[in-house]
DNA sequence: TTTATTTCTTAATCTACATTAATGCACAAC
DNA sequence: GTTGTGCATTAATGTAGATTAAGAAATAAA
């Protein structure tokens, strides 16, 4: 149950790690990521103050995201496999939002998941750069510079 | 820990119902799926023999999404709450398996798709209508049929 | 300060997939 | 049998968003 200060840039975690670990954000922000198979970067989760992030894989098989902290953040570090702190509640909030997610990267245009996006984490988007948004709208950043244009012509 | 027989076209629950439980398929076929705006659906998780189906939201949360039986089954319900059955390890396999669909739903294009859906569910191809596939890998049956031509033409 | 380096925006073109519509096919009801 | 009704396929056209490229604006480095 120890803090650990993360400094900006730095990466906890890369896809392919057997890594056990999952990590409450006491402050700052971190993010995990995919690269796929051209290179490119898919934001799968923002992690501000009071939120967990990990990857979603069994303690035995390798990583698929990699983590890293975006700004200088105090963290603490949690085996995926203790019982007393990763309790079912948690994981089942866990799923909510990420079965939220496919729901809307299926049927939501990107107008829509800009929208829902702003609600959901209204400060993130003055935090980070616009193309990390995009990455994790799933547009590019020039898609996105066009949505926020046509957004503010209503 | 009684089992119940559900017959084909059967639904176990709507979006917006108040379901503390979530199905063990012992044999057959259900499938889960939300409806947008317009009317359309969107195939969420299919679960044949083995497979555990339900929504991710809490308890006290209203569901949503639809449950219902595409073929004669055997299934036992369970209580989200159930600490003996609904242990860490089956939730983070659920994790894992929501993880990988959005991070495909991100990076890869729509052949790609069907070529992981073949390979995932190698027999539910067929056992369900075209229309049910297209509908799980987020396109039209249209978008499906050209994509199968596409794929035998290698 | 000046010079890089990265980020953001705009516009032109391109492409994957949606939409629309027509046709053929299977299977059930009568 | 025939008349549905739903499903799959094909083709023509439309569109959201990708790609490419070029400038502007911000940030970092010198």
């Amino acid at each position: 149950m120890k803090k650990i200060k993360a400094t900006k840039g730095e990466i906890l975690q890369s896809a392919a790690d057997l890594n056990s670990k999952v990590y409450f954000v006491e402050s700052g922000l971190l993010r995990s990521y995919s690269i796929d198979a051209n290179g490119k970067e898919h934001i799968f989760m923002f992690a501000p103050e009071n939120w967990l992030i990990g990857d979603g894989v069994s303690i035995d098989e390798p990583c698929q995201l990699y983590i890293d902290v975006l700004e200088d953040s105090v963290i603490i570090p949690i085996e995926k496999n203790d019982p007393i702190i990763m309790d079912s509640n948690k994981l089942i909030k866990r799923v909510s939002v990420l079965q939220n997610r496919i729901i809307k990267l299926m049927s939501a245009t990107a107008i829509e998941r800009y929208e829902d996006f702003t609600i959901t984490y209204p400060d993130i988007v003055q935090r980070v750069p616009q193309k990390m948004i995009a990455s994790y709208l799933g547009i590019t950043p020039e898609a996105l510079s066009t949505v926020k244009r046509n957004r503010l012509k209503k």
